[in-house]
DNA sequence: GTTAGCACTCTCAAATCGAGAGTGCTAATA
DNA sequence: TATTAGCACTCTCGATTTGAGAGTGCTAAC
């Protein structure tokens, strides 16, 4: 990493800011006319060259002004950034909005992402919370009709999946629910394998159900992440670099495509921890389709127990000042959330 | 409604169809020349120039071709598209691919928004299906943690709901099955109003979580559609009569705000029988930002039990001849599946 | 180390221009 | 009377030109 000089650092700053605003190059001139620098625009050119030959800003051609570059972002980011917290009015809207909110997951996740995406006027994006490894907890069988029986299973940490079964002849409400009763019984906190290693039921409706259920659970846990909310699709287009080429429709048909997604976050989830940061700019997402674009991501929830992912993709000259406060601080919003519903069994 | 002889229907056909697929405005040589017409393109552009009289054609500027108005794309649809059935070999892989997914109300809807949004290259919607009057079938309470329960409630006509209830002291599981069981045997096929007018109950705790059903099951009824299934909305994005104004940006947004879609689809539902269809060209929608984007769509189900409405907004020139059939073979699809898997109780 | 000055480069918007496509009208034709 | 050939006219669109403006790098002086 160079080292630059004080006077380096204040003119990199002011690239990027201006930048960030107004989206267009940044001159020498105008720099100096409107901090009222008490130096020439001409030592600004030297001084700017110095940054462009370092390569933290670029030129889109000769005599354009200069615009920051991947490394100018990333080093703004890592080394020129005070962690600032959030100004606490924004602080408690965005608290309030949650507090008057059901506590019910999937109005949280909604919200969440409707709030990142209103606050940075960029894509959201908020996984539901989930457990590293699937664990058991209740089956409830409802019937429905003769055949078709409503399966409702909830795994520790509070995910619930529902599904229709058809079983091969008619059974009534009664038998069901002593099969569950049956089945919860041994299968309660037991983890996916230890569920797939247990002796054959004698009762074969029961074995047909365990079957079915760990069919649903292993699928269940085969998804790395659990449902992905997304708001703010439209702000992307909005962003004047992104007017008129198709790179925006290429990248919101990544955002239709949910495997990517998950894939995405997958990757990024193994090299976070709760409370930490990611921060990708252009290429780290390693997508082509988002080579302009940034990322703002953090994890939240109770590690060990039930954790998701959330964050933010924009231009890579969003404002990640704002930003990554806004995200830092929606994260600890639901990770309380997750302990206060999910843990503490 | 003028009338118009063999010949101007046949010019007005040919018309929409070359700008529906080239999107470019069409002159009266160029149709002479590329479909071998008996005549001259002196008389092609008279008869233009009566039809653009009656309103079915328009001209950009002068000096363009002609291109057809809103009128002339209603009138080719009411008038002239014979009714043609889907090609046996679409018919088949849309109907594969359905049969070789799960029976699940959930699965059933992406799919259909997805092979919808594929098919006609436009934006899908599809809402899940729902009673009209909400009617009560069955509620499972299952305990989670001390005073957190999670409540499934189920309605005739499949409609399922969860929710995370927050006691105000610690329930044993046995005591929530036997509240649940009480319940049920009160509840089971009551309408919301009939279970509003019910005489308080004795026990405490059936009494309170008598009123989180009635609040739970009165928030479901009012909600006029169930969730919103959406899918291709890049696709619009490809269009180039949307390449670059923001139109096209002001219509995507209007898909983020779902509460406006619920109306649309609201006020469309009233009009429409199962069975029927209904295509809404240009300002027919009633939103100005909808303005150049036409809409087919249809209700699926089995009347009385349980409803949906399933639709594709495109530009004005997609292509009916295909969209409509695709859309209607859909519908029958999703109402065999209401049919087979939630009706018939 | 800083700065004034200057020549140079490059973009962008406006202006110009000509080709091409398409029309409407008129007069001749079947 | 319906059709058509012919023609003048209009309008768009792309290519080209042009000039202003912004910004740079370099050099020489401070």
């Amino acid at each position: 990493m160079p080292e630059l000089t004080e006077r380096q650092k204040k003119l990199l700053l002011l690239v990027i800011r201006e930048y960030i605003e107004l989206a267009q190059p940044v001159g020498s001139k105008y720099l100096v006319d409107h901090y009222h620098l008490d130096m020439s625009s001409a030592t600004v050119r030297n001084e700017m060259a110095a940054l462009t030959e370092m390569g933290f800003l670029r030129q889109p051609h000769t005599s354009a002004g200069r615009v920051p570059s991947e490394d100018g972002y990333r080093y703004f980011v890592s080394q020129m950034m005070h962690q600032a917290e959030l100004p606490e009015t924004i602080q408690h809207t965005i608290a309030h909005q949650f507090y008057q909110a059901r506590p019910d997951v999937d109005q949280w996740m909604h919200l969440a992402a409707s709030i990142l995406a209103h606050q940075s006027q960029a894509v959201s994006m908020v996984t539901a919370p989930r457990a590293e490894q699937a664990r058991f907890k209740h089956v409830e069988l409802i019937s429905t009709q003769g055949r078709q029986v409503l399966m409702v299973l909830v795994m520790l940490g509070g995910e619930v999946s529902q599904q229709i079964l058809t079983l091969a002849e008619p059974v009534s409400q009664e038998r069901l629910t002593q099969t569950t009763t049956q089945l919860n019984q041994v299968l309660t906190g037991r983890s996916v394998k230890e569920i797939a290693t247990l002796p054959t039921r004698t009762d074969a409706l029961e074995q047909d159900i365990l079957t079915l259920i760990l069919q649903d659970v292993r699928e269940t846990a085969e998804r790395v992440s659990g449902e992905i909310y997304l708001d703010g699709l439209t702000n992307v287009l909005a962003e004047p670099e992104f007017a008129e080429s198709d790179d925006a429709r290429r990248a919101l048909r990544l955002f239709e495509e949910r495997s990517m997604l998950q894939d995405l976050l997958a990757r990024t989830i193994m090299r976070s921890s709760v409370g930490g940061m990611q921060v990708l700019i252009g290429g780290d997402g390693g997508r082509e389709e988002l080579r302009q674009c940034s990322m703002v991501l953090a994890r939240y929830g109770v590690p060990g127990l039930a954790t998701g992912m959330l964050g933010v993709l924009g231009p890579m000259r969003m404002s990640y000042a704002k930003t990554i406060p806004t995200v830092r601080f929606v994260a600890g919003l639901l990770s309380d959330f997750v302990n206060d519903t999910i843990a503490g069994e």
